[in-house]
DNA sequence: GGCTGCATTGCCCCTTGGGGCAATGGACGG
DNA sequence: CCGTCCATTGCCCCAAGGGGCAATGCAGCC
């Protein structure tokens, strides 16, 4: 991994060095604030994707699913023509996880404690400190990036356990619960030999080198 | 636990079914407010605790520790003499991790997203709604239930952990870890038959029947 | 019909885990 | 100085895990 095959040029290398740091979706019907933002944002080396309403993300997002490698989360104004950020973040977390912080200006209290019950992040309230949102971001993209190692290791698990036997399943579920081979055996009405040989095949299918790692790979995996 | 060893009166009973359902502290400085919180969660079978300002609360909290079995939350308003709600979220904050519920009567956005900052679970608006109120604290002794539930686990793990000597510790984490006992025995640099010795004492203490057990309890108790 | 993958099982052998019995030695409180 | 606790270890035996080799049976696919 120490240097790409492909000679990258110094535009593809700015881009994936934002990819990287993340990205930050910005959505706010006032044009001034959304170039005020992602001005902001570039130059503290963040990749910015702008949109003047709620929609318009949506539909970009429609098309073009797995659209980003790396954090990101979206920063959005509360009160927009069509789709509010309150809509917009039932939206969001119908479709997925992706970290929100809303923005708004002199708004009421209402919206700002709806914001939060609905699992917005932060909530800033403008005009908006530069160090204020830098930080507010930060902590955004790092939510995104738990949620995306928690997300690929389940998902790792999860193609594991898929990859066994419904048989093996069996075994592997009851050897993580401590249950000794002759028990096993017993409780399958099968032969003591072939608990060993399904329970080898598990041991490989979920790449376990002990029973410890089996007994955790399991728990992960939800057998 | 069918019956208790001794005779319960009709207001021991009264008291032991709220302690069961849970218990709200309420802080206002508003008699009024106060009175007419309490008589709602009281008639709704929550064992009630009011106090006129945060300093009241926290004097008794100091004076008197372990304080309640089961589920509680503390329901304050924002704005008192004194110390208001937001300090009061950071007392205790650093004192432990009693759920908080903010109110307050037409603040700015600003207090309810500082309180949200803060970790309290829900920010009701005056006037409130009875059953606003009930839904909210409702969740908020769900939390507190659960956090109990860990809070318990966790130091019963600890205990367990905390019985085994130092030798045994390091048998319990490398064979948590999967180790096999020549190896644990080579790292150790002792003989095989003490591996075996101490691990058989790790089984006991830690009460674990399988090495499955082990290892899941090697990992809660942060082995 | 032949091939392939999965499930099954018996035989046999070696490695590990588990544990009884007995003994030694250091540290520490009475 | 004695009793106790913890750590250590050797000897020995049995049970459980791991796995090679070979064979059987069944189902789906070409």
């Amino acid at each position: 991994m120490k240097s790409s095959p492909l000679p990258m040029n110094i535009f593809e290398q700015e881009h994936a060095a934002r990819c990287a740091k993340g990205r930050v979706v910005v959505l706010d019907d006032d044009t001034t604030i959304v170039l005020a933002l992602a001005a902001l944002l570039e130059l503290e080396g963040y990749a910015c994707e702008t949109h003047a309403s709620a929609e318009a993300y949506l539909q970009v997002l429609h098309y073009n699913r797995p659209s980003f490698p790396g954090p990101h989360c979206v920063l959005s104004d509360l009160m927009m023509p069509g789709m509010n950020g309150l809509e917009l973040q039932a939206q969001l977390a119908a479709l997925g996880d992706t970290p929100l912080l809303l923005m708004s200006g002199g708004s009421g209290v209402n919206e700002a404690v709806s914001g939060f019950r609905g699992g917005a992040l932060d909530f800033l309230v403008k005009p908006i400190e530069a160090d204020t949102l830098l930080a507010a971001v930060a902590r955004a993209l790092d939510v995104s990036r738990e949620r995306q190692r928690l997300q690929q290791r389940k998902a790792e698990m999860a193609a594991r356990k898929a990859s066994m036997t419904e048989r093996e399943r069996g075994v592997a579920r009851l050897v993580a619960q401590g249950r000794i081979n002759s028990e096993i055996a017993h409780d399958m009405g099968i032969a003591l030999r072939t608990v060993k040989f399904h329970r080898q095949r598990v041991m490989e299918k979920l790449q376990a080198q002990t029973v410890a790692d089996l007994v955790r790979i399991a728990d992960e995996a939800g057998l």
